[in-house]
DNA sequence: TATTGTTATACTCTATAACTATA
DNA sequence: TATAGTTATAGAGTATAACAATA
């Protein structure tokens, strides 16, 4: 059970998220760089220089390997990602951002990072104790989120 | 152009959103109540006594009109909204909750809002904190969002 | 035999165009 | 003539099943 000032404080941030300035953020980033928004998750998450797994980023995707597949395939068409082979196991394919996909990468969260309109209502000094109070939180549900669901956990972790 | 404490902020608002607890939100609900993605969206802006024009919700949605009548087709066939003729234009169908698509909205809101394990780590005055400094934010942005983007207001708002 | 990725296919989500009824 | 809603249809998004290559 949780307290009623962490139950409004969680409601006004869906309510900033999905009412306020920000809430058509993703679609106006995708038109004005020309992507489709599925694109934009799949973007996020490779990096330039650590090759993934395809099975990989469907299980952090959490959908199919077939899906991967085709979004992967819709990446290379528009030269912003790059197959790879693995080094030793010649089933696995692996996935890189080019440098071009690099760039298209730093102009999309160079948008979606941009607060919105709102925060620029609170003082210098508000700014960085809400910025701390977050902070604290997104780390405590981190640590959380890797104790009961981590990845690198079996299942039934917890020793009876 | 905006500080680098409010940068941070909202950066550690959108992990939390998609990399924290509450990630896997909104899929969790749909799968346990068993129903559509697409439904919560509908579910969520209607109401039980106020009828609201087919024409509306398609523009508040942001999407086109035929999709609005898939959509509240669904709802209908599932017994959580009704149509209704409109009393003076016989062009217009309304479209309300019935009572059990008001429990289901309820059901979903307690789960939705019910804020993400993180928030535990905050003593109750930091959560008191937390919430008043987002309530600022959000009240500003509604604010800037009704003037430059706001429903009322022609699109030319501001006089010369 | 089990696993990785691909192909073929089908189902869901959403938009466009043509249509009916009303204003 | 213009507007509200519907129907028919087509295009994206995503999953399931069958398959080839490798382990």
């Amino acid at each position: 059970m949780s307290s009623d000032a962490a139950r409004e404080a969680w409601r006004t941030i869906l309510a900033i998220m999905w009412q306020g300035e920000a809430a058509g953020r993703m679609r106006d980033v995708c038109q004005s760089i020309g992507i489709a928004p599925s694109m934009i998750k799949s973007l996020m998450h490779l990096e330039e220089d650590a090759p993934q797994a395809m099975r990989d980023l469907a299980d952090s995707w959490g959908c199919d390997a077939s899906y991967v597949t085709a979004l992967i395939d819709d990446l290379e068409a528009r030269g912003f990602a790059e197959r790879r082979p693995h080094p030793s196991d010649r089933r696995v394919k692996t996935v890189v951002l080019t440098a071009e996909g690099a760039e298209v990468r730093r102009r999309i969260t160079s948008r979606l990072w941009e607060p919105p309109a709102g925060f620029s209502s609170l003082s210098c000094d508000e700014q960085r104790q809400l910025c701390e109070l977050l902070n604290k939180v997104a780390r405590a549900d981190a640590a959380l989120a890797s104790g009961p669901r981590g990845a690198g956990m079996p299942v039934g972790g917890r020793p009876g």
